[in-house]
DNA sequence: CTGAAAGCGCTAACAC
DNA sequence: GTGTTAGCGCTTTCAG
């Protein structure tokens, strides 16, 4: 069997108090003492179960992260960027794909809660508000990441949604375009994109309509029917603000079949600014996240939390960045 | 504070014994006392501490998945399908990315040992295998994913590397190429695909050189500078091989710079058929790997070494895909 | 400086 | 049927 405590105290004629001050390094004892026991438990090859003395009330030193849909390019790459941030602060983390199933989202909040991580994160969609409600009730540390706080008081983290999308519709309109479609989510961060949407047309002076509003869910093949849709409405846009890049390459791969050019005949821009953005063909002008900021972020903000709860909730916004590739141009037909 | 097992015995006023045996659905006892039960913890609001549970003995009902890097739209796939069928077998899964980084390696096997994960699936790379010989010794079940067991005597699941190489190359020569070029990873799984390059070219009676033959590291970065280095060295290839979607696609956006014309100058075969290689233009002929079928395989297998130490450990082999796209045709040039 | 002992929340015999 | 009790491996006073 694995080597306990017990063991370790025995081999090294100690007893188990001292073992568990030189584990955690704390309380004083004579050098050669702390010494000998470093040598035993290293050649019993011992290690203190995490299990053990979580029970006894030190935190489980663990997060839990939950996600829409950890194979979206996007959320993997904040997955990867929380866990090295967590792991440099002694973290580690549980990810969970909710897959915007209700369900799902309770379940795992209930399963990471029996098993006492530390504290949570959210990213990006939380449909039953009412179970986030409960961790807050029980004081489990939670953040919010790339969505509001859904009124749970608690901190949350995001990119700039309305200026992102104000500075999308802008490129778009200062090449010219006048026929400006976004395809949002269904995401409250989609409704900040929309309203910068409409600030920019405002702003140029330009108007437009309900009608080139429309919504869907994240994904290639909603993408391609999206432009469908709209190519079968009659009337072709020049440019189209897809709010993320999952859609976005959907429009391409669509645009591309039906014989448009892009960006000659449409131009395109995403939003997120993941791996996807930099394999299409030309290049998807996009608005970028500072995914890798974000992240860090988020757990510094969550591990502060968990050491002293009741800090002050934030709402910190991130700067959006527009990175113009290939699939925007000015404005030809 | 939470609510714990004494606080629902005490309001339901039965013993903790009896709520233990409502929580877990074991032993007899009147239809009255385990519904009052039922109630007493739906009231306080009740959730068993897994941590406490799994210190008597129970497993933690979590495995550990190591990958070399999440954010890999390959590995990122793979740990989807992983955590869900975990999920429908009632485990979790804390995802570890090693970069393949030895010291990482080493500090994320211990820390899934000292959270008692009840089984370890290791993906595609890892450097130390005398850390993965510990866990075979402490008995802690363990299973390779898209790599061979490397002596350890564990099950590993893979796809058929050697097949796929040698399917791979096969479109190739069958499409009149004679000029191919390999760009393998430095991985086991990369060695097979070479020897299945190699028996290719042999059953098609085409000889082929050492010098055909390039090894990186997986990413789009290293796949343009492979490009870079094979036009230096004067001859240009008529078809590339790219061992992993990552490095073909970095061979495309530089054949792109370059002003080859894809699949007319150079025709590439990518492998894992990952989401990049829909989103290229034109899309990426590609070897599948069954990544559903796989993950769903590794964590039915590893479920049942947890109920069953000492299975038998086998060898499973799946079968490759090829997909053809857009990135390759009959040879022109 | 070091050790004894009381829990942490739960499970699993074994009594009653 | 239901309760008592002895751990599981560790942390943490509090004595010595």
């Amino acid at each position: 069997m694995k080597a306990t405590i017990y063991d370790v105290a025995k081999a090294a004629g100690v007893s188990i108090a001292t073992v568990s001050k030189v584990i955690n390094n704390t309380g004083n004892m004579r050098d050669t003492t702390r010494q000998k026991v470093k040598e035993t438990m290293e050649k019993l090859n011992y290690q203190p179960s995490l299990m053990a003395s979580a029970l006894t009330g030190k935190g489980t030193e663990t997060l839990g992260l939950l996600v829409p849909d950890i194979s979206n390019p996007f959320f993997s790459e904040i997955a990867k960027t929380i866990e090295d941030r967590a792991h440099e602060s002694g973290m580690s983390v549980i990810i969970c794909s909710t897959d915007e199933n209700t369900e799902k989202e309770k379940k795992y909040v209930e399963l990471l809660q029996r098993k006492q991580v530390d504290g949570m994160i959210v990213a990006s969609s939380f449909h039953n508000i009412e179970i986030l409600k409960g961790v807050v009730d029980r004081k489990i540390p939670l953040v919010m990441l790339t969505q509001d706080d859904a009124g749970l008081g608690v901190t949350s983290i995001s990119v700039d949604d309305f200026k992102g999308g104000y500075e999308a519709t802008s490129h778009l309109l200062s090449e010219g375009h006048r026929d400006i479609v976004i395809i949002a989510e269904y995401a409250k961060s989609s409704k900040h994109r929309i309203y910068g949407y409409l600030e920019a047309h405002e702003e140029h002076g330009i108007k437009t309509s309900e009608e080139n509003i429309i919504r869907t869910v994240a994904s290639i093949e909603n993408g391609r029917e999206c432009l469908r849709k709209i190519v079968e409405k009659g009337k072709v846009p020049t440019g189209i603000f897809a709010c993320n890049d999952l859609i976005a390459v959907g429009v391409i791969q669509e645009a591309n079949e039906m014989g448009l050019n892009i960006p000659e005949d449409l131009s395109i821009v995403g939003f997120d600014n993941t791996i996807l953005a930099t394999t299409t063909v030309p290049g998807l002008t996009t608005i970028a996240q500072p995914i890798t900021e974000m992240g860090k972020r988020v757990v510094d903000v969550i591990i502060s939390e968990i050491k002293d709860k009741n800090q002050k909730k934030e709402h910190v916004l991130f700067k959006p960045q527009l990175i113009i590739r290939g699939t925007t141009a000015v404005k030809k037909r």
